[in-house]
DNA sequence: CATGCAATGTTTACGATGTCAACATTTTGT
DNA sequence: ACAAAATGTTGACATCGTAAACATTGCATG
């Protein structure tokens, strides 16, 4: 497949990955379509044959960082498989990680209006989710902790939301730089779930 | 000061104040200086001998937004002045009201790069914030629980960091439609808060 | 193999936008 | 009263998202 063929090959998986780069490198504001095609050697109308317009490919764009941080928390799954405990711990670890490390991509999520898939819902003390999501992920994870512990299922809205918010605030704060944390924010993390979690023990 | 006047008499804080209105309007996406001008009347070019630039407007409105942000807090402070406890939980809820009823709000305050003021410093376990900040009105607030229960101050960090944690991450959860609660998420944020308070108590 | 259609890329054009420079009008300090 | 500072206007330019018209390529069907 030579480089200057008249059809690139696969135009559409290359728009989403220079996109990807672009954002990092850029950021959010300056990121637009037209330097994205030309990352790509293509003319500023080649995206139109692949996205209807930009905010298709910004949602394609943060499909692809979802699924990425979707992976980083089953990694976790994966490798600390048997201690229920531990592993929610790590999850919430490497859920703050990923949103430090990769502070560009929230301004992407918060703003693609992609979000609001309403894909997870919350009602009657059950959570419903539609697709693969992080959050799915860490509601394995909690679920099972407070399955092991016998934790009444009525109180699992509660404590999940309540673990959740911890994480994500955190999270945000940190990485949005609201916050300026002198120290190990992972530990601080850490200890904050393992004060919940204690008292999830403690409330039964 | 009749309307049609070549100079206009106060157009710098009109801009904000239109700029603050469109912006619920229609959106940060869609939020523009030519357009803002054209609200106040004025030529499109009118921002610049108030402005530097486009940024220095978002910045200026983003501030306003944090003083009505700040406002509402100190609000339940006046409010509930003696009951330290009730004071923490109505805070909660008026934080996270304010943010599910301003969701656009949000999104300038993660765009702005205005936010990176690291006006809030955490390092041995103590705060410091140099200006008056909705943070501070919640650190005020909070602080003053853990006063009257007596908690030893190396605690202080991680329990306003947590309780600030769950707040904020359950406030932008919601705003952000990142997940659809179906029930009172108010009632959700004083059940949250409810059992960390508790908490504070009985792990001293 | 030929040929015509679907897929993919290019060029050109348009309106909206942020920004700047040159110019106009008003206000203000002396 | 008048010069200078403050404030507003006009016009221009580059960039951007987007659409239409056109060009090239690949593929399926005869």
């Amino acid at each position: 497949m030579s480089k200057d063929k008249y059809h690139h090959g696969d135009l559409k998986k290359e728009l989403i990955n220079k996109g990807l780069y672009l954002l990092n490198q850029e950021g959010y504001e300056s990121f637009s379509l037209r330097k994205v095609a030309v990352m790509c050697g293509v003319s500023h109308a080649a995206p139109y044959k692949h996205f209807e317009n930009k905010d298709q490919l910004i949602m394609e764009i943060t499909q692809e960082v979802a699924n990425s941080f979707r992976a980083s928390l089953e990694e976790v799954i994966i490798q600390y498989p048997d201690d229920p405990k531990f592993q929610i711990i790590e999850m919430g670890k490497a859920y703050v990680r990923y949103m430090v490390e990769n502070p560009e991509y929230l301004k992407f999520i918060f703003l693609s209006s992609f979000n609001h898939t309403k894909s997870i819902k919350l009602a009657n003390n059950n959570f419903f989710y539609e697709e693969k999501t992080a959050f799915g992920v860490f509601y394995q994870s909690a679920t099972n902790y407070l399955k092991v512990l016998q934790i009444p299922q009525e109180n699992w809205t509660l404590e999940i939301m309540t673990m959740w918010s911890l994480v994500h605030g955190i999270a945000v704060l940190i990485s949005n730089y609201s916050i300026e944390y002198d120290g190990d924010y992972l530990e601080l993390v850490e200890q904050m779930l393992q004060e919940k979690l204690k008292m999830v023990i403690e409330n039964h």
